[in-house]
RNA sequence: CGGGGUAUAGCGCAGCCUGGUAGCGCAACUGCUUUGGGAGCAGUGGGUCGGGAGUUCGAAUCUCUCUACCCCGACCA
């Protein structure tokens, strides 16, 4: 390609509402242009690079032994209505209309008729296991879009779903969809890490989540330090830090907090520390308000709280008015102690003794109270976030946390959907059952946005080798002068075409340092600079964008000195 | 969804308070010079001032309204 017959629009001036590097860097070198909140069209720089992610993941799909197919973007709601889904998706749910005021949604995610299309097609034992899979556009109405396209509205999703007899199979394709991923994001050339994960609004019993790792990254990843436990910060198990429950020594005592509503006020005016006092937070519950107990440093997690079956979800907190009726008091100083509802704690605070929390009455806590003597609970779970320097849940090494970038899920779905949309085979016995389900998702956009969090410079893009839009970039100095530049670089130009080597050439008139700042900034890996100088010495330069390291190398050999580097 | 903010040329912004010919930098285009690190000089093109309504002799500027976009928040107990 020459820059000329290219659509090359980079700008030098850091957009202003692009907050992450990535999507800084993605619009200043003109790969992405914004056209609404979350929307971005990809221009032929950024779509070269979309489509080698693309391609990857297609070839490892396939040696996985998963079917390409391609499913409709616009979905009857009433597929929805079987699953049930509306209501777990919400508001991230772009509902249309057609002209006879059918309803449709913009598919957010292809269950329901990927089950659809597998009920009708497949009715025997004897066509499974098998994976299907697409490459496509997607929608989700994020409440908050942003990050480019990190979190954008629109993105493209590979996703796959697999169908067997029974969990077994289940477990042996989930496992190879595993390694698929392994390989996938191996060959695109990131770090990563495969943690545990919460399965959320697509449901089912297992799931992993893969990270690509990096500071902006939107979702905590704790891991053991010397283990190999890994798991989202939502899932992460959360063990307790007190291994049994000392003897009560202190009586239960009122005390007053006139306007100490906050732990952090609490423990300042009372002179405790944080570890010595319970939050109790009401909760709506699925029929019944709910009381969630965690020691006072630590933080509910949402999303355990959620997966209580007693928890209504979504996740709402009682507001004022409520707490008032139900513990008779202000949010500030509720306790535990004569809490008429149902009562959940964490697995610390069941052990602990001697501690305080609120008095339900407004103005006062209680100091000095313990389990059985002076309140008790219904029910001990796992309810907070794991912390930094907490034991590892499987027993080996401390907590130790990572910020990541989720590019990937698969999950073991189990019967969720085939119940749900009755999607029956025969067995071998001739009876009818529901098919288990597993399904794998992959977002191909924000993995391109992902490599470049990982791979930048203060100069721009630094593409791995296997994503790069163009492999080689050859930069002539002067090329409408002189004619020798002209003719060595279009010759080394023609001949890397020849060899199948994807390559730019810089014909644009423009000035030495605009033109090696615009490739800088672009990222490509390989940069061939071609100047009367060094031909007078018979030689042209190599820049390696990685480590920016310059080398002499004589004319007649940067070929096969180009297609060394390429291999390497 | 709650709170805050912004909207003027492709991009970044000034002008608005105090109404009176729409500006600056970058980018783009032309010419000359320059040619190994985002050049210089001269010139050129480009804006229904987000949309609508109102006040006024006159509105980018004042009023109302709508829309879009951005940021923060959605675990006080």
């Amino acid at each position: 390609m020459r820059t000329t017959a290219f659509h090359l629009v980079t700008r030098k001036e850091t957009p202003q509402d692009a907050e992450i590097i990535s999507h800084q860097l993605m619009i200043r070198s003109g790969m992405i242009r914004k056209l609404g909140a979350g929307l971005y069209t990809w221009a032929p720089l950024g779509l070269r690079v979309l489509q080698k992610v693309e391609q990857i993941i297609r070839e490892e799909m396939n040696a996985a032994g998963a079917l390409e197919m391609l499913m409709p973007a616009v979905q009857p709601k009433e597929l929805w209505e079987e699953t049930g889904r509306i209501d777990d998706f919400g508001g991230q749910l772009l509902a249309i209309h057609d002209r006879a005021e059918r309803d449709y949604f913009f598919g957010p995610t292809h269950e329901e008729v990927i089950t659809d299309f597998v009920r009708n097609e497949i009715n025997s034992y004897k066509q499974l296991p098998i994976n299907f899979y697409q490459i496509q556009t997607k929608f989700r109405d994020e409440i908050r879009p942003r990050f480019g396209v990190m979190r954008s509205r629109e993105f493209i999703m590979k996703d796959a779903y697999s169908f067997h007899l029974d969990q077994q199979s289940l477990e042996v394709t989930y496992e190879a969809m595993k390694q698929a991923y392994t390989k996938i994001i191996n060959r695109i050339g990131l770090e990563f890490r495969c943690v545990l994960a919460d399965s959320g609004a697509i449901g089912g019993s297992g799931s992993q989540e893969f990270h690509v790792i990096a500071d902006s990254g939107e979702d905590a990843i704790m891991y053991s330090d010397t283990g190999t436990y890994a798991a989202n910060l939502e899932k992460c198990a959360a063990v307790s830090l007190l291994d049994n429950r000392a003897e009560a020594t202190e009586a239960i005592n009122k005390v007053a907090t006139p306007t100490q509503k906050t732990i952090e006020e609490v423990a300042e005016f009372l002179k405790l520390r944080k570890n010595q006092m319970i939050k109790t937070l009401l909760v709506a519950g699925t029929e019944q308000p709910v009381a969630l107990v965690v020691r006072g440093d630590h933080s509910l997690n949402e999303v355990k709280a959620v997966n209580l079956e007693s928890v209504a979800s979504p996740l709402r907190m009682l507001n004022d008015e409520e707490i008032k009726d139900l513990a008779g008091c202000e949010a500030g100083f509720i306790g535990v102690k004569d809490l008429a509802c149902q009562i959940i704690v964490d697995r610390t605070v069941a052990n602990m003794s001697d501690f305080t929390c609120g008095a339900n009455e407004n103005g006062y806590h209680l100091s000095g109270v313990n389990w059985d003597r002076d309140a008790s609970y219904h029910a001990v779970e796992d309810l907070r976030d794991a912390e930094v320097g907490d034991p590892s849940p499987d027993g080996t090494g401390t907590l130790q946390v990572a910020r990541g970038i989720e590019v990937g899920h698969i999950f073991q779905l189990g019967s969720k959907y085939s119940k749900a949309m009755n999607a029956v085979i025969l067995n071998e016995q001739g009876k009818s059952q529901a098919m288990e389900m597993g399904c794998y998702g992959m977002g191909v956009t924000r993995m391109v946005a992902a490599a470049i969090e990982q791979n930048h410079d203060d100069k721009g893009i630094i593409w791995p080798a296997n994503i790069a839009p163009f492999a080689v970039a050859i930069l002539p100095m002067n090329y409408q002068k002189s004619e020798r530049v002209r003719r060595a670089a279009d010759d080394l130009y023609e001949q890397l075409l020849s060899m199948g080597i994807e390559v730019i050439l810089d014909d644009r008139k423009v000035r030495p340092g605009f033109m090696m700042s615009d490739f800088e900034l672009l990222g490509i890996p390989h940069q061939v600079i071609i100047g009367d100088r060094a031909l007078d010495e018979g030689e042209v330069e190599y820049r390696d964008r990685r480590d920016m390291a310059s080398t002499r190398v004589n004319h007649d050999t940067i070929i096969q000195f180009l297609t060394d580097r390429l291999q390497a």
